[in-house]
DNA sequence: GTCTATATTTTGATAGAC
DNA sequence: GTCTATCAAAATATAGAC
C-alpha cells in the first residue's frame, strides 16, 4: 500500500467531520480517533490540519473548472449549457458530498490557497454569468435581472450536498432532469 | 444606558464575526477586540460564547416560525402563499444578514438550545412542504417531486443573506418580486 | 463597566522509541 | 506506521481591584 491510499484515507475522514461540525471545530484528536490512531501518527502523512482542508477544497474547485471549460467550449445553446452545469453539480454533489461542505462553508480558513481558491471561484461564477447573459440576447432566457437567475441557481446548486443522501441511492440523470425542469421552467402551471 | 443594549451590542458584533469565520473560529478576544474592551469585560454582559449563538439563532428562528404561522392563517392560495414565504426570507435576510449565517451554518454548535431549534425548523419545511402539496392538489402547481420544489426554493431563499449587500441598498418589494418570478414561473422564455 | 491576573483545558504539532 | 511523552500557544472563563 502506498502512503498516498493512506492520506487519502484520512483526507476522507476529515471531510466527513468537516461537513459535520465545520473546520475549525474539527480537532486533529477528533480525526484521530475517528480513523483509530493517535493524532501524532496524523502527522506521519499529513503535514499539517490545512493541509487536509486544501486538499479537499482545492481539487474539488479545479474539478468545476475543468468541467466548465468543457461546456463553453461546447456547441449547445443557453439552456442546453445550463442543463449541463446542473448535471456536473449534480454528479460532483453526489460524489463528494462531504468534501462540498468544506467548499462552500469553510474556504474562508484556507491559507496559501485562499487567493488560488478566489481565483478560480470568480472564474466560474463569470462564466456562469456570461451563459445567462447570452440566453437573454438569443431570446431564450427571460429578461430578468441576470444576477437574480445566477443567485437562484447557484444557490441552490451549490446546497446539494446537504440534499443528497449518498451516492448510491441517487438516481443522477433523473435528479438532473427533475431538477432542470424546476430551475429552468419553474413550478407553476 | 441598560445593560440589555450593551449586550445587544455584543450580541450584533459576535453575528458579524461568526458570518465572516463561523462561530467556532471567532474567539472572545476577536470579539473583544473588535467592541474595543478585554475579552473578561465581556463576560459581564453575558454568560458564554455558547449563550451568543443561542440568542442570535433561537430570536431568528422563532421570528420565521411566527410569519410562516401568519401565511398559514390566511385565506391566500398556494402560490400566493410562496409568494409570502419568499417576502418573509427577503425581509428577516435583509435586516440581519448577519445572523442569518449563523442560522444556516452554527445551528449545530448548539447546546442546551438545540432540541428546540431542530424542533422548530422541521416544523417549517413540514408547513413549506404543505403549501407545495395543496398546491399541487389544486393545480397550481405542477406535480414535479415536492421534494426537489421544496428544496429548490429553500436553498434559494436560505442563501439570501450571503447575497444581500446590506438593507439600506435593498428595494425588498422589488426583489421579493423578481425573485418570486424566477422561482415559480422559472428563467425560460 | 472595564481592567489585570490567572486558572484550567484544549489545541496543533514535534521528538524519538518501537 | 503507530505509539508515548511533551511542548508552546491559544482557548473559555473566573476573581477581585478600580
Amino acid at each position: 500500500m502506498k502512503p498516498e491510499n493512506r492520506k487519502n484515507e484520512i483526507v476522507k475522514a476529515a471531510a466527513k467531520l468537516f461537513k459535520e461540525k465545520g473546520y475549525s471545530a474539527v480537532t486533529m484528536r477528533d480525526l484521530a480517533k475517528d480513523l483509530g490512531i493517535k493524532a501524532s501518527s496524523l502527522y506521519n502523512h499529513i503535514s499539517s490540519k490545512q493541509d487536509l482542508l486544501s486538499a479537499i477544497i482545492i481539487s474539488l474547485a479545479e474539478e468545476f473548472t475543468a468541467e466548465m471549460e468543457t461546456i463553453l467550449n461546447s456547441s449547445a445553446n443557453s439552456i442546453e449549457k445550463l442543463k449541463r452545469i446542473v448535471s456536473i453539480h449534480v454528479c460532483i454533489s453526489s460524489e463528494h458530498s462531504n468534501g462540498m461542505a468544506s467548499l462552500n462553508n469553510d474556504w474562508m480558513h484556507l491559507e496559501h490557497q485562499l487567493p488560488y481558491y478566489l481565483k478560480l471561484r470568480s472564474e466560474y461564477e463569470d462564466n456562469f454569468r456570461r451563459i445567462i447573459l447570452a440566453g437573454i440576447n438569443t431570446g431564450e432566457i427571460k429578461n430578468e435581472q441576470a444576477e437574480v437567475i445566477l443567485f437562484s441557481m447557484l444557490s441552490t446548486l451549490r446546497s446539494l450536498y446537504l440534499w443528497i443522501p449518498n451516492k448510491e441511492e441517487v438516481d443522477t440523470a433523473s435528479l438532473t432532469n427533475t431538477l432542470s425542469e424546476v430551475l429552468i421552467n419553474g413550478i407553476a402551471k
